[in-house]
DNA sequence: TCATTAGGACACCGAAAGGTGTCTTATTAG
DNA sequence: CTAATAAGACACCTTTCGGTGTCCTAATGA
């Protein structure tokens, strides 16, 4: 049990376009309630508020009640590991790096 | 028809853990045939080969046949688009933005 | 030449994903 | 007080996923 016990993986949570667009939807208002983002979805609320469930999972959200409404914010955090993840890769498209270094393994 | 018309999405791609090892390897060897690539993991060829069919569609990996087998290749470019969209949280995440800016709204 | 090897193409299976609708409880507005 | 609203908790359904095993063809090595 690691701090939070992160359950769901981070990479699973984003795949989905849905779960994207929610993290974009919280990335501009800072704080909404489940009826108010459903609003923006044509899928039904459950659907919705299972999506958000798995970001919370994910840690990628938190929640807050406040009177008979939950509100839900953004926490990004968790996407750290994407970008050192994906970093890793840069040098590989950088320059055709690449296809240069298999012609200096050729060469030698 | 988008230029090699890449079917499967990216981030579903690298949303599996198998999938991610895949690159890993092909990152670390340049090129290498399925039967040498399945040797290192539990499931049968079978499987392995779909999963970089998938990696394939979503234009992640180039294949080369040499005589009997096929070689896979690593193509990281599709990563640029992860990258990209994770950049846009980064400001999230550093120094506790998120906090720092809801400080400032209440502060107001 | 002939047995072996690489791997494509299926058919098949259980589990998980992504939706739906309904019921219930708590909070709020009139 | 009472009607309406917000949302959790289920049960349920259809596809997709991740894996298997089997069959078949094309190269290859002894």
């Amino acid at each position: 049990m690691n701090e939070k016990s992160q359950v769901r993986d981070v990479y699973d949570a984003i795949a989905d376009p849905t779960r994207r667009k929610l993290l974009q939807m919280l990335a501009d208002v800072e704080e909404l309630p489940l009826h108010e983002i459903t609003v923006h979805f044509q899928m039904g609320r459950t659907a919705v508020s299972k999506h958000l469930a798995i970001l919370k999972d994910a840690d990628l959200v938190m929640t807050r009640k406040v009177g008979r409404e939950t509100r839900y914010r953004l926490n990004a955090t968790p996407l750290q590991e994407i970008q050192d993840w994906v970093s890793f890769y840069e040098g590989f498209w950088k320059e055709r790096f690449g296809k240069l270094k298999l012609l200096l393994e050729e060469k030698q």
